[in-house]
DNA sequence: TGAATAGTGTCTGTTAGACACTATACT
DNA sequence: AGTATAGTGTCTAACAGACACTATTCA
């Protein structure tokens, strides 16, 4: 067996929630020190993969995200792998994307020094490390891409939720409006969520109560896509 | 900067390709020898990232591919990341799988050792190497869902050719025949192809010659998919 | 009773699929 | 003329989107 020097090999996770209404993601610092890569930059949760614990690429992502947030299990999907000689100062490097959503209930520990940034566009305001700026365009052309024509944003609400909450939530992330009538319609008949029997009670008339479909367990997909026509 | 043992980093490539009416999958030999694990078996085209000559992970793909094929440059996706310590008796692993497809004139030379293996169900006759089967598997999975919404199997044809050639290639990756009316209302509305104005004489009426579409460059999608109502 | 949100009925346009039809070459 | 394949016209079912309508609660 022929030797190769190894590249460094990395798992990042883009984690992303809907906080005051927005589409956010959580970020945190590269630490400081004169042999740290772009020291004090905003960039997203991830590191190496230590093979003396993890025991493959999601138990790695799943560390990571455990490092930044406490929850029941979130929604974890893998992206893709990105690897080339000059994203890391360190040499030759292949990171693994992943991309995670949590509830807006989800907590994150003072102490770990993350925070939430809103998504605007394809990105978020902040400068980041690496070409984390391309990871987060493909985490969320992912996302975006898979809402049109799957259930995804149940894993963005917490259970349980009305059918406005579910609608906010797929409007939030598409960035655009839905129409209700054809939004419910298309969740109700998808399958994809069922009714608790409860209602919420407010100022106006209750909405009925929903939780994620059991059962199937995972992602549901429509029919057809949200697509407006051209 | 604490240093961490890295892991073993590859690149495996799933080339299909279509011969005598079937889909089918290049592998090669793993090489024999004591310290070579799993030698004479089955595998799919790939190894070692080589740091001093790869500049991405793409490239290294390339490489592969061209090791084994000749021909023009071919569609190449990148499937995911599989990583695990299992997976290679060497230690803990991390390969990225990329799936290629190439038209049925593209040459193999002789020497590689390399073999076309007819794809059944959801993976080849042979017995694989590592967890190739899972690639495999994976690789399929995700060309044969992706055919149903793009045009993918226009790089399983030569060019030029006729509609009916193309509706070949997707009832032979679909594993299922597709209605001939409704499948050239799509392709032709959908923009995927282009009329060369040629025609191929044959037995009896000619076809029209198409190739892809120019400008556009990439995978076209469709705006609903093939399949049938439930 | 008014405001606000929840939820529904109905209409229209688009498209997949089915199926039968026409068109055009060679023998 | 017969045959085989290329290519089209038409009908139907299903669904997205639009939009207006009804329903229910609290203030």
């Amino acid at each position: 067996m022929k030797s190769f020097p190894r590249p460094l090999a990395t798992v990042d996770v883009a984690i992303f929630s809907i906080r005051e209404d927005a589409l956010r993601l959580l970020l945190v610092r590269r630490p400081d020190g004169a042999d740290e890569p772009f020291p004090g930059q905003w960039a997203l949760p991830g590191g190496f993969i230590d093979t003396a614990r993890d025991v493959d690429l999601e138990g790695c992502a799943m560390r990571k995200l455990a490092d930044k947030t406490g929850f029941r299990i979130p929604y974890l999907e893998q992206v893709g792998g990105f690897g080339n000689a000059k994203r890391d100062p360190r040499g030759w490097s292949v990171t693994q994307l992943y991309f995670a959503l949590v509830p807006p209930d989800a907590a994150v520990p003072d102490e770990s020094g993350a925070q939430w940034h809103a998504v605007h566009g394809d990105g978020v305001g902040a400068r980041l490390a690496f070409d984390h700026k391309q990871l987060v365009r493909a985490a969320l052309t992912r996302l975006r891409n898979k809402v049109e024509y799957t259930s995804l944003p149940v894993y963005l609400v917490t259970e349980p939720f009305t059918l406005g909450e579910l609608q906010r939530a797929f409007e939030v992330v598409l960035d655009r409006s839905v129409n209700k009538a054809a939004f419910r319609t298309r969740v109700l008949s998808a399958g994809l969520v069922e009714s608790t029997g409860e209602f919420r009670p407010g100022p106006t008339r209750p909405a009925e109560l929903y939780r994620a479909a059991r059962g199937a367990g995972d992602v549901k997909f429509f029919p057809r896509t949200f697509s407006p026509r051209s």
